[in-house]
Order: C-alpha cells, then structure tokens, then sequence
DNA sequence: ATGGTCGTAAGACGA
C-alpha cells in the first residue's frame, strides 16, 4: 500500500496538477488538507475517473480535509467532538483496508500572542482525548496530515525563528511527544533521523529555490503498520513551478507500507 | 528570516 499526505491548498485551483501525479505516483490513499472548499464543491468526478473513492470533510476558504483511496472507504468520522473546534474541518477519518486512517489538518498556532494559539492546545488536547477514547496503539492505525509542528530543531532551515511560535515552542513540540508517546512513530524521521528533509516551503523570499523549508507534515503511524513501512520521502517535485505550474507551498509526503 | 506570495473572494485575512 502507497499512503500520502499532502496539503494542496485549494483541491479546485490544484485539481489537473493533483490528477497528473495521481497517475504518475499511484497512490492507493491520499489524505488531503486545506481543500477550502464546501463538500458540494468537490471536483468527486475528476477523482472518481481516476478511480478513487472519495470522503470529504469541506469548509468554504479555509480549511477542508479529504481521503481519497482505491479500496473502498468505510466508517468515515469527523471533527473532535468538541463544538468550537469542529466550527473547523480540520478531521476526517476512515477505514480503509482494515487501517484506521486520520487524516489532519492541525490548527497553525500563529503567534502566542494570538487566540490561535490557545485554540491550537485544546484542539492537540482533543485529538490525543479522541486517541485514547476510540483507538488502540497495538491497532492498525495511521495518522497523517499537515501538523504544523516543528518537532525538531533538524527538520527546519531556521529553527530558532520558530522557537517563540505556535509551530516549535516547547508546549507544542510536547503535545507531538505525547502522540509518539501513546505508540505513534514518526515514519521519516525513523527512516532519516539525521533531519534536513522539508515539506514545506514559504512562498515568499524565494525559499523553495534555496530550500529554506520546514518538516511539518507527518505520516504517523502504530508499531503494526510502522514495521511494514518499506519507504518515505517527500515528493520535492510537487513544489516545483516549472514542473506543472503553480505549485501548493506543500510538497506531498509517500510512504510505502508492505 | 519574514514588507517581498499565494488562495479565496472581492478587501482583508490566513498561512
């Protein structure tokens, strides 16, 4: 099984470039963040044509998660439980194959200055209530997505600038220990613990091309689908603009799993 | 290292 995770944000303004590499990479499952758009608004035909099942969780403009997959996809849940925070579609989960796959869009922090912040906090307090209420660290289960936590000073260009923010200050960096502590592994980070490899790229100060990047998106996962992971990496093309045009600020991150 | 770019949707706002 090919698992991905990418954040494309917009699905509708990245639809051709997502379906080009659909059928370059062929991925069984792809967990989609920062779709921002309604449910209704879901390019379903493109997907299906390429056969895909599709689960979606929308939100106009910001926002908006999805799973696609070639088998089909079962128990599909959403939010957190939690009324402020599922104002936000930022969780989808499904059974595919019998792997519990959630795919997330975790809150950015902005500023600990911001009311982002706090929000950030209660919706990681939420998520590791959800994992210890409804799931099984010696199960099948695998949690991706755009995390928006720099868990390590080595998976950024410049991690001291991110020390004081909601994706790399101390508080957030131990809600990501706790996710590993409850039986998560971080699948790239065990396969490349020397660091250096980004997902993410600020599209101003032409950071891309001088890859001053950051690992944010992560594909996490219990020991029993940890120890069948063959290969990860992260699809560095996908960012590129001369390769297919505009390019989301997010490269996808694939995992191989035998 | 963050004025400098995007996407959404029609002027900011979020990232």
């Amino acid at each position: 099984m090919i698992l991905a995770t990418w954040n494309v944000n917009s699905v509708r303004t990245r639809l051709d470039r997502i379906l080009d590499w659909l059928a370059r990479r062929k991925p069984d499952v792809v967990c989609l963040q920062e779709i921002k758009c309604r449910d209704d608004a879901f390019p379903y035909e493109g997907f299906e044509a390429a056969g895909y099942h599709v689960a979606v969780h929308g939100q106009p403009s910001y926002n908006g998660v999805a799973i696609l997959s070639r088998s089909p996809i079962t128990d599909v849940r959403t939010g957190l439980g939690d009324e402020l925070l599922d104002e936000q579609s930022r969780l989808i989960s499904a059974e595919i194959d019998g792997v519990r796959v959630i795919c997330v869009y975790i809150p950015n922090g902005a500023d600990l200055s911001s009311d982002k912040y706090p929000y950030k906090l209660r919706w990681l307090d939420a998520l590791e209530a959800q994992l210890e209420r409804d799931h099984d660290p010696d199960g099948r289960l695998i949690v991706c997505g755009d995390t928006n936590i720099l868990h390590r000073d080595a998976d950024a260009y410049n991690p001291y600038y991110w020390h004081n923010t909601g994706i790399g200050n101390d508080a957030v960096r131990a809600h990501f220990d706790r996710l590993i502590d409850w039986g998560l592994g971080d699948l790239l980070a065990t396969k490349h613990p020397e660091g250096g490899i980004y997902s993410w790229w600020d599209y101003r100060h032409l950071s891309f091309p001088q890859n001053h990047g950051m690992r944010i998106d992560h594909i996490l996962a219990t020991e029993s689908m940890a120890e069948r992971c063959a290969t990860i990496f992260v699809d560095r093309d996908e960012r590129k603009t001369a390769f297919l045009g505009k390019p989301s600020d997010h490269a996808p991150v694939i995992a191989q799993f035998n």
